[in-house]
DNA sequence: GAATGTTATATAACGCGTTATGCATTCGTG
DNA sequence: CACGAATGCATAACGCGTTATATAACATTC
């Protein structure tokens, strides 16, 4: 087995680690919702969750909402578009600026993920580093370890540890 | 002003939030490098420090050390070869494993940076999340208003917070 | 009110991760 | 020892972020 040096370097390679990390997490995360039927991607779902709860939003303010730049959240919501799951049009007083709102199904597919599936996954990271303190390093540690030994989807609610 | 949502959402969307702090401290890093005038992507450090830390190591092994998957580990060796950085060779055992060792050159930048570049590196960080503790959503919002407040290259040693 | 600048979105090109797959080499077993 | 399985790496195609730049609509200014 290699050492792994992302981890042993620690605060120098910590945006490497938190980048893997996230990407673990949101796969792990895509696999909840595969199972569940859903046909849509974990990161698609911020900004159907940036709509639902603000109401109709410009690309640029979807962007802002959502923490990405202006062409990542028009590919997004392009793909969105696509699936029916929202809707755009042109602002009344504006018409540089594109309104996306949420179609009927779009907000189905929200309500339903509202009652359903985002409290499991919530409730599944919580189980894996809700109960965490101490310096990040040791969090990050304690996160990668707790992954690879039950997988997110296999997690529930929080339960009593067993290490 | 538009709600961040991936930071309202907390557990729910942990996933893409470590992925874009991590990006973001990833890219402030590689400002730092530039600033340093290494010509060298942040994301190739870890491979280069995997080889000066073990020895030479096969491609699988070097996958398993920055803990990316093997056509990541050939990609990047890729670019430090084109570098110069790297050398690579079949082992003399085995043809198919190919063991990827540092150059003079690789090893020269190696050595400076130890000294140099990832000292300042990580002292940043340091400065940046050492001292916090607490649960980790705290945490990543600490992390995320510091860099917001004060880059990562404006960041040297650890200092009295401020806030 | 025409010229000029600014803003909102779209598009293109790229970085760096992934999965899927092909090919060469080695291993295991009849 | 030959043949099928396993292993190690390369390549292709894609996801999703980025920066740079084009275009259309609005704002400003003379």
């Amino acid at each position: 087995m290699v050492e792994d040096v992302v981890r042993t370097l620690g605060f120098l390679c910590m945006g490497s680690r938190l980048r893997r990390i996230g990407e673990r997490l949101q796969s792990d995360t895509q696999q909840v919702i595969d199972e569940a039927g859903l046909g849509i991607q974990a990161g698609q779902y911020p900004f159907l969750a940036a709509i639902d709860r603000s109401g109709p939003l410009t690309i640029g303010e979807l962007a802002q909402a959502v923490g990405i730049t202006q062409p990542g959240a028009t590919r997004t919501i392009g793909q969105l578009l696509e699936l029916g799951f929202v809707d755009m049009q042109p602002a009344p007083d504006d018409q540089r600026r594109r309104l996306v709102s949420l179609t009927g199904k779009g907000q189905d597919l929200v309500d339903h993920s509202k009652m359903v599936i985002w409290p499991r996954i919530a409730a599944a990271v919580a189980d894996l580093c809700g109960d965490l303190d101490g310096p990040i390093l040791q969090q990050l540690a304690a996160i990668e370890d707790g992954l690879a030994a039950v997988p997110l989807a296999r997690r529930h609610a929080a339960k009593e540890e067993e290490a």
